[in-house]
DNA sequence: AATAGTTTCAACCGCCGGGCC
DNA sequence: AGGCCCGGCGGTTGAAACTAT
């Protein structure tokens, strides 16, 4: 490791300082607009960092060619962006990512692809650079040893490796061409999903149809299985995703920018990635499902706005009927709480209702006993109005 | 101790889309 | 409409740190 773990700060820059020295003065290029200056390039100098963080203390952001002017920087706009936005932002987390944010980008990466600057904007304080440095280097360097590991030893009882097993049987026995076996995956689960709207904005989903086997290949993976995956990460880990920084102890499980750090907990705000629920639904396609969901959005298609909303309702129940059973098929001593309130407030952070219910005995069962098909045939009959709580 | 191989990660590159003129 | 600038993004690179031999 070049840093060790949980290097703090002051680290760092002793870290930054050693490497400029060897740095300086090297990497001057020619200004390319023709004024004559030159620009740097190469290991930012501490003096470069004072000056950037000062002017952006004093000044907030604006445009950044003019920042990089201004604070007396000779370096180019984009340059002085992403030394602002990767390292010297103040609201960054320094050191390690914690269990809680490894399950939580693997689950988003399952989602979302390496579209890593919306996983970033999903977990507090890391930046897109971050995840997709730690995805490169140790994410997929660990599943994939996973993946060899679990091969070897197939007899492997882990409960979440089962489900895993039983989620993605009818996948890894698929067709070997490239590109084409996202799309089988769907249709195997009697999937309708469909995205003719965004050719490039959705390459990420088209992605996953460079792997033939979720389980054994670098890059994309988890198709179906990861959102119960990080599930039960966060349930058995009991702790907050992001404790650093809120003293709820609540878990906030792909939340929209609005993690529920007030509430007791575990709220769930998860994408809706679990097969055999959006065909139900003829889910447009993964992006309009994650991302249009809040009236705060960023996503422009504001014709199916209302259709993407309603959606939404439907999946977030779903999810967390499918999350909730999967919880109670692998709970061992918590208590389990499931609150309930009316599909026209599902979703709607912040102005929930909650109400106990008392679970149904028939959605208990041991993990040994899992029938996936039967379990998510089921989870299409369940009541419209689970959320839940864990205490 | 020396060195070759591996890992990590800061920073760059090229592309894209939006806004402005 | 077309060119230019800018911000944002994902992919890639390469130097430093680390590890194995």
């Amino acid at each position: 490791m070049r840093k060790p773990a949980g290097a703090d700060h002051h680290n760092t820059i002793i870290m930054v300082k050693e490497k400029v020295v060897k740095n300086n003065n090297i990497n001057v290029i020619s200004n390319n607009k023709g004024s004559g200056g030159k620009l740097r390039k190469g290991l930012w100098s501490p003096e470069e960092d004072e000056k950037l963080m000062n002017y952006m203390l004093t000044n907030g952001q604006g445009c950044w060619s003019d920042i990089a002017r201004n604070a007396g920087l000779q370096r180019c706009g984009k340059s002085c962006r992403l030394r602002w936005i990767n390292y010297l932002r103040p609201d960054l987390k320094r050191g390690a990512f914690s269990p809680q944010e490894e399950q939580l980008i693997i689950h988003l990466h399952s989602i979302l692809g390496n579209r890593w600057s919306q996983i970033a904007a999903r977990l507090p304080g890391r930046t897109d650079n971050e995840i997709k440095n730690f995805w490169n280097s140790t994410i997929k360097k660990r599943l994939k040893n996973n993946n060899n590991n679990s091969e070897s030893s197939p007899n492997n009882s882990d409960s979440m490796s089962e489900l895993i097993k039983a989620t993605t049987t009818t996948t890894t026995n698929m067709g070997s061409a490239t590109g084409t076996i996202f799309m089988q995956e769907y249709e195997v689960a009697g999937m309708n999903c469909m995205d003719s709207s965004r050719s490039s904005s959705c390459s990420s989903m088209h992605n996953l149809g460079q792997f033939t086997n979720p389980f054994n290949h670098e890059g994309n993976i988890f198709v179906d299985a990861n959102p119960l995956f990080n599930l039960s990460a966060c349930l058995q880990q009991g702790g907050g995703m992001d404790d650093q920084n809120n003293s709820s102890g609540g878990v906030g499980l792909g939340g929209f920018e609005d993690y529920d750090h007030d509430h007791a907990g575990v709220l769930m705000e998860l994408p809706y990635a679990v097969m055999g629920l959006e065909n139900d639904l003829s889910v447009p396609g993964l992006e309009h499902n994650t991302g249009v969901i809040r009236s705060n959005n960023n996503h422009h298609d504001h014709d199916h706005d209302d259709e993407y909303v309603n959606l939404d309702k439907k999946l977030n129940n779903n999810n967390k009927q499918l999350l909730n059973q999967y919880y109670l098929m692998n709970q061992t001593s918590s208590k389990v709480e499931v609150d309930e309130y009316p599909l026209d407030q599902v979703g709607e952070i912040g102005n929930i209702n909650h109400h106990h219910w008392e679970g149904s005995e028939s959605f208990k069962m041991g993990s040994d006993q899992l029938d996936w098909e039967a379990f998510l045939a089921n989870v299409s009959s369940l009541p419209n109005y689970l959320d839940f709580h864990l205490d």
